[in-house]
DNA sequence: CACGGCATGTAATAAGTTACATGATTTA
DNA sequence: TAAATCATGTAACTTATTACATGCCGTG
């Protein structure tokens, strides 16, 4: 399950170009996979390569061409083939907490400018989810269990930061009301 | 914020050999930042290279030798300095999630060995970080938080999966009662 | 005697990120 | 007129993963 195979599953869902795919990576795909062009093109050309995906040259009116894929059966296979072989690793890497793992070395207001970045992005992911939750087909259990998955980690995690935040902000005033 | 750093994040807390780093990585950095052995020694070796670390050899009875690594105060500023321009990035890249995703293409019973794969990782989890919390020096701001903040959102999570798991299973046995 | 822990490393490969490069149209 | 959207791609770079390679000690 890399960026090939995630476009491959895009393409099974319908006829895409590579801006559509990048869009569906984005508000599908956000809470568990990030993409950009610099890797989706070169995985549609090598889709292309292998013969998984066709394309097709779209003419526009006063805008540039597009590339509209499809994917083919061999597409398809090997899609099946790439989900029955995934193993269901689910890895976190995040510089956010990496950074406060080491707190103690910071002023505290790049300490809470860290916690605002952060909780501006669980905020945006989950208007992005909510966003998903009107627009989603229903009975697409797929794509309701992943965005309710990341709803319930990113709701939880909102409550624990901002807990947090504010922690700091009143032992803050405290020290400074003392002194 | 990559291996490096965080190296030389741990050794500022004392020396230690590449073996020592790899597992305060698994027991203190495994719910943000997962790292091997083929990623650690070559990042010691840079950081040798550019005078961040020093090392003496130590010689064991009966064990092979080790290298004990001890930053130095070049070491000390740089990562005082990558820690003060890291983005408080937070990533989320899982295997599991793009499975699920197309759950709707699989059998039921890979669907289900695929949530308890992930169940299992989430208890093992759960474990580590509670046996942090019992190790963990008192007053360590950035530790505690790190560790709180992954247990929210593991509790959360254990429990919204093993929900769905037996919801899966509840229908699939009525499925079989009407069949 | 097999397995897990202690201990260090290299080399090939895979993978993705960032910056670069271009350019028209629509909206505020 | 500035910014956002539409639209495609390449090249250099950074980074990490995997497998390989070695070998002793203690425990069950």
């Amino acid at each position: 399950m890399d960026v090939k195979h995630l476009c491959l599953g895009v393409l099974c869902t319908g006829d895409a170009s590579g801006y559509d795919i990048k869009k569906y990576f984005e508000s599908s795909f956000r809470h568990f996979f990030v993409a950009g062009y610099g890797s989706i093109y070169p995985a549609l050309s090598g889709l292309l390569d292998k013969g998984y995906v066709d394309v097709r040259q779209q003419q526009q009116e006063r805008l540039p061409d597009k590339k509209i894929y499809n994917i083919t059966q061999l597409g398809r296979d090997a899609f099946q083939a790439a989900l029955e072989q995934t193993v269901p690793r689910h890895k976190v890497r995040s510089q956010f907490l990496a950074l406060m793992h080491f707190a103690h070395l910071l002023p505290t207001d790049q300490v809470l400018r860290a916690l605002d970045t952060h909780i501006n992005e669980l905020e945006t992911l989950l208007d992005i989810l909510e966003e998903g939750r009107k627009t989603a087909v229903q009975g697409n259990y797929g794509e309701d269990f992943t965005r309710e998955y990341a709803v319930t980690s990113t709701d939880a995690l909102l409550a624990f930061v901002t807990e947090r935040r504010n922690a700091i902000l009143t032992s803050n005033a405290n020290a400074k009301a003392c002194a």
